[in-house]
DNA sequence: GCTTGCTCCGTACCTAGGTACGGAGCGTAG
DNA sequence: CTACGCTCCGTACCTAGGTACGGAGCAAGC
């Protein structure tokens, strides 16, 4: 399989597919027969599951660390576990949400036909308000730049 | 509450709240006390809505359209209701698909401490090939540049 | 053995979604 | 009334995730 029936066969540009590579999502050092790589099944069930990650939210990044998740050595097996756990708690917040927005769609498509009944939006009317997390972000970046007018 | 407590409360930046008024996701011509904008509760439910959706992949368009829907004039409640019914599809998909990582991922979870079973990526192994689907891209884009050489 | 269409890799460019200023006005404490 | 911190709006810049070339090499048909 070339990299463009790969590509073809995926629903991707040939481009997309060497920005994954480049990206390390592939297994890059793949044996070339002769001048060109060859792909086979695996990387057209891998880059589906790209396709489908990204789709639910999931950044290139968080993709890489699902996919990199494998039972290995025994000596890593259990932080390979509690990050496995970590993202299953990921998947679960996100499904719980997935399903209050299609609790609010379907109330909206069962009120069709009455008059509606004073809700502005009843899709957000039919979601509780979730807390904001703490924002657990401890500013460990290069952002020296923060706008404050003399901080005496 | 002014923009930068909405924004607070939110767990965003000012700025973020104001690229989303720009974007219309957030109802614009909001009546001011005096100079300064006044935001209320409405307003931090929805850009809580915002950000659990761009979480779930939907992109600010498509935030836009479900939040566009509401049962409004009987005229077009058809349409609402077609669109509301496609958007739950959409949502369902993502649940079934989500669904299938938590298998992969608990079945993953469940492996460890036993040695691995010949798979090289139990994520992957864990999912159904999904069909690619035909990729329903007119091109109505502004793109006439397609790379060809020569159709003969 | 030359043309045509693929492949290779490198680099430049593009869109979405923010993020950061700049310059001005408002408003409350001192 | 002046300082300081907010607000306003406009515009510039940034990152992630692609997308589009350019130049060169391989490969199959004529």
């Amino acid at each position: 399989m070339t990299i463009s029936e790969l590509a073809k066969a995926c629903g991707v540009g040939v481009e997309t597919i060497r920005y994954y590579e480049r990206r390390k999502l592939i297994p890059d050092p793949r044996p070339g027969k002769v001048g060109y790589r060859e792909f086979g099944r695996d990387d057209l069930r891998r880059v589906n599951f790209i396709r489908q990650a990204q789709g639910l939210g999931f950044t290139l990044k968080q993709i890489a660390e699902l996919l990199a998740l494998r039972v290995s050595t025994e000596s890593t097996c259990d932080d390979v576990r509690d990050l496995a756990e970590v993202k299953l708690g990921e998947i679960e917040e996100k499904i719980a949400t997935l399903k209050s927005f299609k609790r609010a769609l379907s109330q909206l498509v069962g009120q069709c036909g009455r008059t509606s009944p004073a809700s502005q939006c009843p899709i957000i009317d039919a979601l509780e308000d979730p807390q904001p997390k703490p924002k657990a972000k401890p500013k460990a970046k290069p952002k020296p730049k923060k706008r404050v007018r003399s901080s005496s």
